[in-house]
DNA sequence: CATCAATATGAAAACGTTTTCAATTTGATT
DNA sequence: AATCAAATTGAAAACGTTTTCATATTGATG
């Protein structure tokens, strides 16, 4: 019934040999006579021995996990960056350990806890923002900690993102060169540096060298939503906008439907350009033109960045700019 | 430089009690005196003391982490269900390692027995196959394993479940009964038992009933994609089908796109009724109608179960079927 | 064949907890 | 005051590895 496990030193005493060469042959040591890894090797067969992780990460101090903050599984935009910093942990033989923060600050300091409790080597943060309690725990972590498609308003922690001011101020210029003169700019919340710090200013720097005055009226801060999406177009008609830029694939499929449900022709009557190329944005109807980023990419690059902080690698550069592009499709002219 | 850990030791000499002491208060045993454990949680104050998990799981031979295998995060079903069963693990203070599988056999296998030798308490499986290697690795686990939105062939495994067959079947005879006479049938791969035992039967079933003779070109076996959907239309067009159920919600997304695309009417041409209800049915137009499905609650009743199971609780129903229902929206007259 | 360096091996000490079992203390009851 | 049960505590043995250090063993060299 209880389970009946074999461990090293069962091995040991099958192969006539000690423990420490067993651990040898099972590390891939190469200072073991050929003959003992091979009778070694049989027993470990015979008996069907395997490791246990926890004991060797407890003897090692290394677990080969590393632990993944997302703000929900559910968002498509962090779902691709979740399975790029997966298959690179898979590669790199780490495991991840994933949890949502719902971007709840307290969640995210308690998840942080835990992480560290279990002695994951490493972690992968995404979210929008730092709270400065969470800022404080990440500086006491001794663990390595990369942000992934996740600004750092102070800027010292290695992370992994696009230039999002640029992509902003490309894609309304993009807008504004085709006539729209009043460019909505709808995001989440501007609390949160990647809306307030990059886009934003991205935005207005466009309107600037358009020579076009900025309205603060045609700034929207909401949900990353769908439903908040759909929910704006009364909003958006009453400032009479044109095109906007969004901020979300999902709040930006929200608002194009709230146009069209309105009557409204996309993108004859509205232009709308989105900001994470996910293939939401193929999938409706007109399919959404965007900023294009290496969602994947910056997961995967994020987590291999990671696994070099693990290992005491030099790395050269901490603050990653992964290239943005544009992609037009059927939401724009 | 190197982690300066302070361990249960130190607790213990601080505060001038032994280990075992410590070990209670820390793991809320009732039997320490008041005075004591205020002593002793004072003292795991000034230290900053933190109990590290892997020592302790090697210690109590459990991690309170469990396994989930999702064939890719990225999948906005298979996403929907990962979110439930996080939540109620985080609910029971459980972690998940989330490891995409691919729906490859062999990765499926070597990922199971990773997560083994972590020594994980429990483990969730999806997938839409067992294949006979896994399910041979399934057998020898001690660790209870629970299916997700799997169906289990032999029927021996826990597993959450809606009752797919009779869904389809409810679903097709909704399109039958408005006068479609050529429904066809659009699934993945007709090798894994749900789309083979289950949703095509409902589908035959609905035929016999309604005196259809089944017509196996109607019968459409590809990937679950939006890609394979959209290039189904010429194909669809060809045999006069004239209404689908398509067994996944990016893959039905795919077929309508392509039938609009190609000059088509949905629902007046062509209806549509999809199986999975996600955010994705909102998000097009015209809008999915839907089999509806508890996809987050899959997730989590799955967890719910396996938390039994760990605990050796005693479980009356090991396969459980959730409710389904059918939402009529846009596609679909 | 003596010597020395390299190569293989093993003994035992970590790693940081939990848990068992016995010992001690406490408090209630006569 | 004596007794006994219950409540608290501590010592030490797990848990299953890795790793250090010393010891054997080997092979090459002069």
């Amino acid at each position: 019934m209880d389970k009946q496990t074999v461990t090293i030193y069962d091995v040991a005493r099958e192969a006539d040999v000690s423990m420490a060469t067993v651990s040898r042959v099972v590390n891939g040591n190469p200072n073991v006579k050929p003959a003992t890894r091979k009778k070694v090797l049989d027993v470990i067969e015979r008996l069907d021995y395997r490791p246990n992780a926890v004991a060797r990460g407890l003897a090692s101090k290394k677990t080969t996990t590393v632990g993944v903050i997302i703000p929900d599984v559910t968002n498509v935009y962090f779902s691709a960056l979740a399975r790029g910093i997966d298959d690179i942990a898979m590669m790199y033989k780490y495991n991840i350990i994933l949890t949502n923060s719902d971007e709840n600050g307290r969640k995210e300091v308690q998840v942080l806890n835990t992480l560290m409790a279990k002695q994951v080597d490493g972690i992968v943060f995404m979210g929008n923002d730092i709270s400065e309690e969470l800022r404080k725990e990440f500086e006491r972590a001794k663990t390595p900690i990369v942000l992934a498609g996740c600004v750092d308003e102070k800027g010292d922690m290695p992370s992994v993102n696009i230039d999002y001011a640029a992509a902003v101020e490309e894609a309304v210029k993009n807008l504004i060169d085709r006539g729209n003169q009043r460019v909505a700019f709808i995001s989440g919340s501007l609390d949160h540096p990647i809306n307030r710090d990059y886009r934003l200013k991205g935005y207005k720097q466009a309107l600037k060298k358009a020579g076009i005055r900025y309205d603060d009226k045609l700034v929207f801060e909401t949900d990353y939503t769908y439903k908040a999406g759909q929910l704006l177009q009364p909003a958006l008609q009453s400032v009479n906008a044109t095109a906007a830029i969004v901020g979300d694939d999902e709040l930006a499929a929200g608002v194009m439907n709230g146009v069209t449900d309105a009557g409204l022709s996309v993108p004859d009557d509205f232009e709308i350009i989105t900001s994470n190329d996910t293939k939401l944005t193929e999938m409706v109807r007109p399919k959404m033109s965007s900023i294009t980023q290496p969602l994947y990419d910056i997961g995967a690059v994020a987590m291999r960045l990671l696994t070099k902080l693990m290992n005491n690698e030099q790395v050269d550069e901490k603050t990653i700019l992964l290239p943005y592009g544009l992609m037009k499709r059927d939401s724009t002219n």
